[in-house]
DNA sequence: TTGAAAGCGCTAACAA
DNA sequence: TTGTTAGCGCTTTCAA
């Protein structure tokens, strides 16, 4: 039933290797023996086989790409373009999903691995961290996208988080707020911790200190829970701003300010968010945030990624992309102190 | 470099040939032989190439996943479901992204053919519906997620978008509305124009006729356009209710509705939406919708697929699912008319 | 139960 | 430029 190279050599009276080498960029075949093999190929409805291909030639031109969660809209755009941006480079995204159970994870290991997967892009900050170091000790390239964890045999590409952190430190001091309170992202996630910190030295620059920190986990759930807390207090008690370590934790920490505690945004709480994912810039939200260059991240993950598997550069990089304060309605305009 | 079973046949002192027994699943093999293997294994940082495997089995293990975007919800989260499913059960996404031009969409089969794919999920309801049906003559399986288009040839799962329409037509009327508008999903696909059918039929029922209608293509943009289209004109001139074709728009309708326009919901508008998308929960919006099983939805294309790859079951199916209507706050409690 | 041998569909020397 | 030949790492007969 599936047609092979020999069935197309045996169609148009050639030999299968000259097959193959109409089906090889940059073989050498003359022109007619291109047209000869394309005619017999078309009329049989051949199509190389990419798994024989990719027995002999060691590579699959399959990037695994590990995730845990998709309901952060900011990860389902990055996988739409890192697919596409692959594809157009001739490979394909296979999807693998973990959490965080050791287990699970040995078992993801055996598939990347028995998969043949030519690179490895792990887009979740949620998981165990020597992953991405077990997976490059067995020689698998692997870049580590929107995340810097583990040494610095890995490559990573992320935005400037500490840079981040400060400059929404700056932000929310200039609209002259003066009890501005974290939310964070998961603070055993470098992205996490180094936009706490930008965060935290940006306010001590402007002398001011954080009023109150909570570690958010990059959990909607979490982040609710830390706004209640926060927000509950009498008005003098409570924060006037709080920057919130991502966009979909900051959506519900402004639905809980404004539906649940009955508070009014930019004017009794400001929010900063971090992404600027695609719901940011919805009208019923309006945030102000830190937006992450995702078409660039994705060039960046995509290129160091490949340079490595075609070139051979074991150079491991680390990238880190600036991003860019968008302002919205969720933070007052400035001079209004 | 990369440990293969012969390696492991010589450590062991077997041949070559027990080793593949030892790992598939389902070969004889003695106890003693299997532990001295895996012993060999173990120590060798052995795993069988699946390529190689899949190169004599003629199956892959690999299920191609065809999306167009992935800005609405509902479809990471189907994605996310879906891969999850697969894994448990030894199989893995291969993700094909494709927009509607012809020639992407020829590119793409060459790409899913090549990688020899042991099926398909298509999950996207805006690619040129010809291209499951050119799967389907070419022998992959193919089953249709979220949509029902082409020939009877292939299998199908969706939710009973006919009666979800009619159901939302009757909780509108019920709410007390009078002039009831649709902005419909896009009705060159099936679920696009079953919700409208479904949803005229339930307006005929109890007795009252669409107010307006306008093709929303799945599109944030149109639905917006859309939305201000009908909700410009005076009070009475005007529609007191839309259903929206699904959450996605819905979300857009709702923002020109109050930011743009400045009405309020559902005093002066009341809207429905489709799928219970995450977000529709989320207190800024609090969407009444129609609720599409996704998990039941998954079950039941994945075990479509597997019937079809594994047991040869070459019926097609079309699996349709009952939805549940989501009473929230962007309509009136009943009673009120 | 085990090993020897053939071959999946292809690429990549090597010769011609 | 082309054909011949030898495998890639594995599964699967077939004999032993």
């Amino acid at each position: 039933m599936p047609v092979t190279a020999t069935d197309v050599a045996r169609r148009a009276g050639v030999s299968q290797s000259a097959v193959s080498r109409v089906f090889t960029p940059g073989a050498s075949v003359s022109p007619r023996m291109a047209a000869k093999v394309r005619k017999a190929a078309e009329e049989l409805g051949y199509r190389p086989n990419r798994l024989a291909r990719s027995l002999i030639t060691g590579k699959s031109r399959v990037i695994g790409l590990l995730v845990a969660y998709l309901d952060n809209q900011f990860y389902p755009d990055a996988i739409e373009r890192l697919s596409r941006a692959l594809q157009a480079r001739g490979y394909h995204v296979m999807v693998f999903l973990a959490s965080n159970e050791a287990a699970e994870v040995d078992g993801v290991i055996e598939d990347l691995l028995s998969h043949q997967v030519d690179g490895l892009v792990m887009a979740s900050v949620s998981i165990s961290s020597d992953l991405a170091g077990r997976c490059a000790d067995l020689g698998i390239p692997v870049v580590q996208f929107n995340r810097a964890q583990g040494d610095d045999r890995l490559s990573a590409v992320t935005s400037a988080n500490l840079a981040g952190g400060r400059e929404v430190a700056r932000h929310l001091v200039a609209c002259g707020h003066t009890r501005i309170a974290h939310i964070s992202g998961w603070l055993g996630a470098s992205t996490g911790q180094d936009r706490a910190r930008g965060f935290a030295q940006g306010l001590e620059e402007a002398g001011q200190r954080l009023f109150a920190q909570i570690d958010g986990r990059y959990d909607r759930q979490a982040a609710q829970d830390a706004a209640v807390e926060l927000f509950s207090a009498p008005a003098h008690a409570r924060p006037d701003a709080v920057f919130v370590g991502n966009d979909h934790m900051a959506f519900a920490v402004m639905d809980v300010i404004r539906f649940e505690l009955g508070l009014s945004i930019p004017d009794d709480v400001a929010v900063v968010g971090y992404d600027d994912s695609p719901i940011a810039a919805w009208p019923a939200y309006d945030l102000t945030t830190m937006r992450q260059p995702l078409g660039r991240m994705v060039e960046q993950t995509v290129d160091t990624l490949l340079d490595r598997i075609e070139q051979g550069d074991l150079a491991p990089r680390r990238v880190e992309i600036g991003g860019t304060l968008i302002r919205r309605g969720s933070t007052r305009p400035l001079q209004e102190d």
